[in-house]
This record gives structure tokens, sequence and C-alpha cells, in this order.
DNA sequence: TGTACATCAGTGAACGCGCGTTCACTGATGTAC
DNA sequence: TGTACATCAGTGAACGCGCGTTCACTGATGTAC
């Protein structure tokens, strides 16, 4: 059943790099292959040359994408809370969740995948769309932080997205001992305790 | 020239344990193989199965061995820092640092391989090494934070560490972008003021 | 609208390669006398 | 201390496997008339 409509191979390019975004955060680029990845998506692993030039390039591309999908419920998130203070305290909340420890597949591809990305070679093409989502992430960030100094609001963006991805990755190291708990819930509540949102204040003085 | 003395076999076994814990940290478990590893410490691939039972034995061996030359360091910091808050902010400083950024092979295991060990099944050796290297570096961090209640202490090691690993791999993720230094020196300036240590102070009146 | 044919998305066999692991073999080491 | 021999650390060929990638082929799609 070769050939197949312009619409539907398009559909299928689509589902190649969703099964790789889910593929590759669950098991990192090395851990997955193109049989599997092509295989997920309905496919065999030769049509794969037919849509992406390599596998770095495929890893780029589920990288976008992954990063596209977390930016679109960021932006969800953010236009459902009542203010920037609240939007921050939302997003870490959500974040270190035990449904995201537990689901690498469908969560922030920087917990699952930017160790894997510092050891690329330089030119590699995943480098550029980590580069540019982490960007784009402390943008968000940097909007929700108390109101400050331009200097000291990006070093605290930049320090909430390190301890973010750290205590992420921390917790899924440790997963099966108390520690994995503690690293979700401990910078959890730390990272609020900086910067109290107004909601917060509220419960505490019920 | 096979047969070896029992003294240099010793040797040797170290040798591979010492390869193993550079290249893992530079490449992940599954970016190099037992014949490299075993050729790094002078020895034939052959070799490897007198030694240990697999490669996962290996990596756990070489993680721990990591955790060790780890906890040397921070012990010869602690015994040099005047205080505590001087300890903790020598540590940051020297983690947070260009030369831990650009050499993985010998800096923080967990940066390194944290998210490779994430991914690793629930009964894998190499996960019962992490989980207590990282409740040994959070003993140590606990004892260099500000007094205060046993529970918020912690919360801010755990915080501290999550931090630290974090920035580290994201600034090797964004390598040869301005992100990249920001991670270092914003993420190292921001844990810093959180809990200034007194020779800090002593810095800013001068 | 209907027919003829060129296009090309997907298939599956095949390639070279390096992996983890096994094993028969070698010969210096270590031991028993 | 010297000799004879069993032990065993290291060697290198070999295995089965899955990888990334290529390619001749198939037949439905899309187009030209």
């Amino acid at each position: 059943m070769p050939r197949v409509s312009r619409k539907q191979a398009d559909l299928n390019r689509e589902a190649i790099t969703r099964a790789a975004a889910r593929l590759y955060r669950e098991r990192g680029f090395d851990g997955v292959g193109i049989p599997e990845i092509t295989q997920a998506a309905g496919l065999t692993h030769g049509s794969f040359y037919g849509h992406f030039d390599s596998k770095g390039a495929l890893a780029a591309e589920a990288s976008m994408a992954a990063f596209q999908a977390g930016f679109a419920r960021w932006e969800q998130r953010r236009e459902d809370a009542a203010s920037a203070a609240a939007a921050r305290e939302g997003f870490i909340v959500g974040y270190l969740s035990r449904r995201n420890r537990d689901t690498p597949g469908d969560a922030c591809p920087l917990a699952a995948l930017a160790a894997d990305v510092g050891r690329m070679p330089p030119g590699a093409p995943v480098r550029k769309a980590f580069t540019d989502g982490v960007a784009v992430i402390l943008d968000k960030l940097v909007s929700v932080q108390a109101p400050g100094e331009a200097g000291a609001v990006e070093q605290k963006a930049l320090t909430d997205l390190a301890a973010l991805v750290g205590a992420l990755i921390l917790a899924r190291a440790t997963l099966g001992s108390e520690l994995s708990e503690k690293f979700l819930s401990g910078v959890s509540a730390e990272l609020r305790t900086l910067q109290p949102s107004p909601a917060d204040g509220r419960k505490k003085e019920e």
C-alpha cells in the first residue's frame, strides 16, 4: 500500500515528529532508534529518509515540537492566572509535580534532554533548538518575577529555571527513595517562599 | 604477555574504573563502550569480564568513584574555609565555574549523568549509587546552611543542589551562546545573595 | 468528466558498523615441595 | 633457596544484535489531455 496522499504524507511526518518527541524524552537521543520511532508513528523505517535528512535533523525538530507544546501550556496557564506571581506559582507547582516526574515523555525537554544536548558537538542542529527554547522560557520566567532591577530579575529567572530543571532531574534519578519526593516538594516550597504570591498570603491567614 | 601480578591486576581494575568514571561523564552511559574504556585503561576489551560482571556493574562502580572524588574535594574545601557560610560560597563558586562546565569528565556526576540514571529501570545498580551519593551531598549542604528549623534548612539544601545541578546542565546545553555564561554567573550570584557570607559583606563594604 | 500515465510515499531487504558478551588460548605468576 | 606445575589475568577472534542509512521496487496519487 505505498504512495499516500500529500495530506496523509504530511500527517505521517508529523506523527514521526510527535513519536520522536515523546520517545526521545523517555529514553534519550541514544536510547531509541529510527525503526522504533517510525513504528510508533505507524510506518516502517524505510519511509524515514523521505521525511528527514538524518537522525540529528529529527532530534532538532522533535525538540522544537516538545518546546512548542510546553509554551502552549504555559500560555494557557498564564491566561488563567490572576497575577504574574500566581502564574509563577502555578508553573512551579505544575512543573514539580509527580505527574511531570513520572511521564517524562510528555514533560519538559530540558529536564529530559538538556544533559544529552550538552554532550553533542558544537554544530549539532539540536543545540540551536535548545538554546532558542531556553531563551523563550527565560523570557516567560522573567515576565512573572516580582518587579526589580533588570539584572536582578533575570538572575532570579535563571535561578528559577535551573532549580526547576535540576529538581526534576534529581527527583527522577532518586525515584524509589524518599529523596525523590523531597526534591519535588522541598524545591517547590522553597521557590514559592522566596517570592510569595498574594494567593499564598491569603491562604496562610485563613 | 598475559597473566599479570595480583597487584597489577588490582591496578588494572582501578584504571578501568577511573577511565569509565571520566568517559561516562564526558559521553553518557550509552555514549562509550567497553572497548574504548578498556583501551583508555591500557587493556583490551577481553579483559573486562574478568573484572566486572557487566557494563551496568561498571557504571555503578564508576559512579561511586566519581562521587568519592567529589566528596574528597568538598572535605578539602570545607577544611580551608573559615566558616560554614564561606564553605557554601566557595562550593557554589567552584561548582559554577567555567572549568567545571568545560571538563565534565572531571566534574560532578550528577550534572553529567543524573538524567541518564533517571531513565534506567528501577532495579539498576547505578540507581543506588546515585541515591546514596545525593544523600551524602545533601548532608554536606545542610551542614553549611544558615542555622534554622531543620525542615527549612533541608529545603534550602535541596534547592541549592537542584539549582547548582540544573545551572551546570543548562550552561553546557547552551554552550556557545551568551546564555551559558549567564547560567554560571547568574545562578552563582543569586544563590550567594540568598545567604551572604561574612566575607561577602566585608567585600561590599570596602 | 474520463482516461493514460508520470510521480513519488512507503516498503522491506541489504549494507557496514560497533556494541555487549563469550571463550579457547597463552604464558607469567604464585605456590607446593 | 631452587624447581615443577597449577593458576589465572589478559588476549583476540567470534557471536548475535540493533543501529543509521541506502536503494530497487510497488502501486496509489495527482496531473495532463
